[in-house]
DNA sequence: CATTTATGTTGCTTTATGCAACAAATATAT
DNA sequence: ATATATTTGTTGCATAAAGCAACATAAATG
């Protein structure tokens, strides 16, 4: 059942405000007692008693007794210890099965990386439960047995609409189809373990807004463009899947040709497009996009004209997402996205000409942190979850361990 | 500050448990205390606390001696006590202030219509202080003092983008701009009340898909067409607003023409497109909407190609926001929505055309219920505040009167 | 050095939920 | 009709979490 609001015995209270607390440490990093009680809305003892109780567990410690912020507006008065979580305490996978490759990523409780490795997959001459095995058996490669311990879940990653069952409609790229994917995963596992899976392009968006110390409030739009285009929204904070899954596949739109017939904007964003036209434009040897980028930043015409067309298609897709979502922030990723900073200028001219001025226009940024991905982005989605009221590992723990009580 | 997942004392416990079973009884219409137990996941006992205190706050009663489901599916065991909300325990009023009427509606604690009204109004030519002042007089108008004391609140819905802080940027059928709506409203009120504003395909939104007693799990695309066309998201029961409170203005995306330059969906699909479409064809006297309806109804050729039109836009138009928002459901309102009964099966065979077979599909319906509209939803509005637990009306009352303790 | 201010801790109080037991009211079987 | 089973609502009592107030502590400030 889902969530109805109530709030159980009082276990259940001390559970939840554990988790908010857990939840402000890993957004802020450090806080003291005090901080942390005006922050939950608590009293200050109530905020040392949870931390008394969460220290104990293991999830939390006093950082070296370092104190109050010094130097800059100084306080008066006894400055407070600080409190954080304890990295080691848990470890979350993440693992993306691509097209070409398999990437792992380890994150700890403070969701960041301990770990990450990409290895060379034949991603569409390889059926499902091969590749789940394959992508499973990594994941698990080179965690000691004490993390073994530790992992509260892991994430998959993959290029496929699924519904929030884990049930996987239909992967072309992958060549699957009405996969229940979680439940493979699950029956891999070396160990029984929370398991999510989730489209790539979703599990993008969630990597690359979570953590941030102060979450977005409005709207994000996460776009990944390689040979195809994927997308992802994040609403305050959190995803926004959409009745199957698919909210924010922007490369399925439909763009406006004045001259071709109806294509997708995949098909005209996407790396093989841009190749496709490259080729025919620059006619010497190996087309690589690196080459591409070259011309473009030097001004060859033909490749010039490739960027305009692939500018003012990007321009029209945001316009339309935009309509719809109202997203204020949109954030370019994949390999395409370094051909963003030299047309920049041009897509928000396209943009701007395309629509009525009272409409309030997103900021638009390319993701540079290479790390981040869908693997992590799926480690994240189980963090998330660690840390979050509903259906949350801890709350299904067998209840503690009391000692009898002595006969009276 | 937002909601941080934090509980705080007792109090604030039970306070949000009667919330979630006034919640629990707003969607079930009549539960006994077992049931309500049951479905809040807490103890029998507990419930009938709960209960206990809500019927002495005259917020809801037994409803007359009736007991359990007899006849199909009959238990054996004691019958219960069925618990109900008390209609009258409080009002909120919901105003529409439109181009040509203004709406008032006032719901019970039930979210039921008590009354509703409509007048005409010069939208265009008045200015926003007297328009305020207007729809705030005509909603009190007709209340009782006895429930304008139990008044909760008043919604507005008008067509106009506003911000999640109800500042209207713009509002051009009104010739407003940059007016902070919610602030004047306040302003004009008798008493002082809690006050929301939204735009008027927002507040439809909620309001026809409010009550429900099993609030649609998935996403909902609501479209209001008339002159303009105005939509509404409604995701997992509850509006997405967008950053902007733009979000799903289906009106305002770029249509693809293959013949003409780029023109708004709204252009397209709207009233005033029809009928000079229609005026063009049939030189007769007046070209009524009803008029054009009945000649799409047998088939007279002109009205046909245009209503033919009006499909393949509004097939595109759903396929690009379903595209963006993956939508499992699309409610069409507004008066030009009666077209669609007629043309159904070319919207569908449109939509199945534009798009690959792997795209699931999202039902599609009229909303036919007239009472709803977006005085009922700002209505709701409030009524789902009240009952919510963030900044709830209720928790800001003052601590409840104790009698002082009799000196021990 | 005294003062001010903020932190962390410690008993004690308040209060909401859980539990177990019981009476009440109905369906079902004998 | 009677007995049994089943479910409901109520009632004390136990548990436990948060609030409150007071106090010792530790720094900044004058």
């Amino acid at each position: 059942m889902s969530d109805v609001g109530a709030i159980g015995a009082s276990r259940a209270t001390r559970q939840r405000n554990e988790l908010a607390a857990m939840r402000a440490l890993h957004r802020f990093r450090r806080l003291s007692r005090a901080e942390l009680a005006r922050f939950l809305g608590l009293n200050r003892s109530s905020s040392g008693h949870i931390v008394a109780g969460l220290t104990q567990e293991g999830l939390v410690r006093e950082v070296g007794a370092l104190a109050q912020a010094r130097g800059l507006h100084a306080h008066a008065g006894r400055p407070g210890i600080l409190i954080e979580l304890v990295p080691e305490a848990a470890v979350f996978l993440g693992v993306e099965i691509g097209v070409e490759h398999i990437t792992t990523v380890e994150i700890d409780l403070a969701s960041r990386i301990v770990s990450a490795n990409a290895v060379p997959f034949a991603g569409a001459s390889t059926d499902v439960g091969a590749a789940v095995a394959q992508a499973v058996g990594r994941a698990f490669e080179s965690l000691s047995p004490e993390r073994l311990e530790r992992c509260e879940g892991i994430g998959v990653a993959a290029p496929a609409q699924m519904d929030r069952h884990g049930r996987v409609r239909v992967a072309p790229l992958l060549g699957w189809e009405n996969v229940q994917l979680a439940d493979l995963v699950r029956a891999a596992l070396p160990v029984p373990l929370p398991v999510l899976v989730e489209n790539d392009a979703n599990a993008f968006a969630i990597g690359a807004s979570y953590g941030r110390s102060e979450p977005h409030s409005g709207v994000a739009l996460f776009l990944v463009m390689e040979s195809g285009v994927g997308g992802g929204i994040i609403v305050d904070g959190s995803l926004f899947r959409g009745a199957h899954g698919l909210a924010g596949e922007i490369g399925h739109l439909r763009v406006q040709g004045g001259d071709a017939p109806e294509r997708s904007l995949e098909e005209v964003l996407g790396l093989e497009c841009i190749l496709t036209d490259y080729r025919s434009t620059a006619p010497a040897g190996e087309p690589t996009f690196a080459a591409f980028l070259a011309d473009v930043r030097d001004r060859v015409p033909g490749a010039v004209a490739i960027a305009e067309r692939w500018a003012r298609a990007l321009a029209f897709g945001l316009i339309q997402a935009c309509r719809m979502i109202d997203a204020d922030r949109i954030v370019l990723g994949g390999s395409v996205a370094a051909l963003y900073p030299l047309m920049a200028a041009r897509v928000l001219h396209y943009i701007q000409a395309m629509q009525e001025a009272s409409f309030p226009l997103p900021a638009i940024e390319t993701n540079d942190d290479e790390t981040i991905g869908p693997a992590f982005g799926a480690a994240c989605m189980l963090h998330q979850r660690y840390l979050s009221n509903e259906e949350s590992p801890r709350l299904a723990e067998p209840p503690p361990l009391q000692e009898p009580a002595p006969p009276a």
